[in-house]
DNA sequence: CTTGACCTGTTATGTCATAACATAGACAAG
DNA sequence: CTTGTCTATGTTATGACATAACAGGTCAAG
């Protein structure tokens, strides 16, 4: 809770004060060259998205990133924010949250990682957390079963570490 | 793979080879006496919800659902479905799987429960596993960032033992 | 009988997502 | 230079999912 500089790989970086300028420039730095290494074009809209994606630790909806892109001068059509999104997505710069129907952008682009989503339910914050004993208890329960894992969607709702101090303290209003 | 009889509770029934008129009735007896035990009232709509979604080991989007309750004389607007499936879904008789935009009926009803889902991408049976490990991992996770879980979707994606099997012995089409 | 809680149904609308097609630049082959 | 092909961006139109707001009906408590 204390407003030490935040190491960008840090998880959970959301519900930490940090300089979030920062925070977002490094992270799209780190898209970057992700994109550079796997020879995926981060092109302008593309790269807008992501920026948009970055402002803030939440999930936007597309229709709200294409908002912002056609107010940019990008086109005003939904296909043109989904495109955008499902190519981050694609690519590992982005994630896509289904509790939400919103996308947040990927906080550790490049590594390899299956996203868990912590989601404040009072402030929307997203975090992405530590995610690797999440997916060794899931392998491990979908191989008694025989299922091969592909893909996962981890998502858990509730309260982050502000909101549920504020719960605690005063419920005034 | 066999077709022995599966216990009622057996995790990852959808895999398996049963007896599934047996299984569906089975589920949703023990449905009845679970709403029964928190005085939620399974009407006529609320029931046949149910049954519709017992019928197969997948999930049907509340349109699906909604169709087949007109068929049987119930509302035709979606709303009849939307609510019947929230109330089941309150009550814990039904899950929704967002990953599919569907609902799917809980296998073990009455028994508090996080459910992990395991959907197979070919066939599209959706299992619940065994989820204590994840859910125990998940808590972990977000307690490391004092996050307080209140709920959660777990999904994976991927293949049942049945279609992993006819990938890898014949891919001829 | 009246009231109030709850359930079911309706109309209308809102939100999320994609199919199908048109255009424009990048670039290699001819 | 021209042509074909690939990829990206943009459009129109439509489909799929979900809910707000209101109307009537049942039934037990008062
Ligand atoms: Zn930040
Ligand atoms: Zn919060
Ligand atoms: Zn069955
Ligand atoms: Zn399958």
């Amino acid at each position: 809770m204390q407003d030490k500089p935040v190491t960008q790989n840090d998880v959970g970086v959301a519900f930490s004060r940090h300089d979030h300028a920062h925070c977002a420039d490094a992270t799209l730095a780190r898209a970057e060259a992700a994109a550079l290494t796997r020879g995926a074009r981060l092109t302008p809209v593309r790269r807008r998205a992501l920026e948009i994606l970055l402002e803030e630790h939440r999930a936007l909806g597309a229709y709200e990133v294409l908002d912002r892109l056609a107010a940019d001068g990008f086109g005003k059509q939904p296909p043109v924010a989904y495109r955008a999104l499902e190519f981050l997505v694609e690519n590992g710069l982005a994630h896509r949250v289904r509790r939400l129907n919103a996308f947040t952008a990927c906080m550790h682009p490049g590594e390899t990682h299956m996203p868990v989503f912590l989601i404040c339910r009072v402030c929307h914050a997203v975090a992405e957390a530590s995610a690797t004993p999440v997916r060794a208890a899931l392998d491990r329960a979908a191989a008694e079963l025989g299922f091969t894992v592909e893909r996962t969607n981890v998502e858990a709702l509730g309260l982050c570490p502000a909101c549920h101090d504020l719960a605690c303290t005063g419920v005034s209003t």
